[in-house]
DNA sequence: GCATTATCCTACTAAATTAATAGGGTAAGT
DNA sequence: ACTTACCCTATTAATTTAGTAGGATAATGC
């Protein structure tokens, strides 16, 4: 399942895309819009600030931007911010590789081999849709 | 990510599946073969037994056995039984679809059509996968 | 330079979910 | 009867997720 974390920063990231102007946009008016909560939006925001997503300005007519334009954002990106690992197992993701503790071979694990196939079609998605597409819709 | 539990009983019903004959197999057979805690294990199988995948005997001799022949198990059933909703948002999902609160309109949301598309392709995937494929691999 | 605005940042808490455990009950076979 | 092995409910521990609190910091404008 998705986490809200992530539903609300693709949210919020939309929001901003679809800004006529980049000129920083308040917290305060996006957790209007989208129906997020004022705080819990702060912490994504910084997140996305952190990772080189949006950039921010402080004080009056202060708040966050793109530092990119949508188009130049892949979804894999942001997912992988927010999300984590688009794979449904870590033993199968490129990003975030674990391996299985009860796993002695993972070429013979049955999951290992589905998830993989999963994951490729996920990927599928993710790498062939940017910021742009979301807003456009 | 995917539940212990369904990566557990997926492991599970490969192992019975890839059994030469269909006879019972005790838990504790399975637990040890795939390093899958005893108690933890006997609830995934309890579950896949209500939901008509598994059948079982009781006493010596006893065990679990497959209902079906592993090509006429799809993985969708699987999923859904183990993992539940195989959409990452309640909103796209067909069989437990529910209602977004903070979303005024789901055709006007990004998350929703995004994950469509993520939904479409995994249900590829586990259409066109049986349990059969998985025991052979 | 001071008040206001709005991000920055750490820490904490509450709720939900997941993973596992405990322990006795029930049916089947010998 | 006795043993084997599933049946079933309840409980607990651990982890993750979601949200909250509260002050620090920086920019703007009068």
């Amino acid at each position: 399942m998705l986490s809200k974390k992530t539903k609300y920063g693709i949210k919020a990231l939309t929001f901003l895309g679809r800004q006529k102007e980049n000129t920083p946009v308040a917290i305060a008016s996006i957790s209007k819009s989208e129906n997020i909560s004022l705080k819990f939006l702060e912490s994504i925001l910084l997140t996305l600030r952190k990772n080189g997503i949006l950039g921010s300005k402080k004080g009056k007519g202060g708040g966050y931007y793109l530092l990119k334009s949508p188009s130049e954002i892949p979804m894999t990106a942001i997912m992988r911010i927010l999300e984590g690992p688009i794979s449904m197992v870590p033993c199968v993701s490129l990003n975030f590789y674990e391996k299985c503790d009860d796993c002695p071979d993972e070429n013979a694990c049955a999951v290992h081999n589905l998830m993989m196939q999963v994951r490729d079609n996920t990927l599928d998605v993710f790498r062939n849709t940017s910021l742009a597409d979301l807003c456009n819709c």
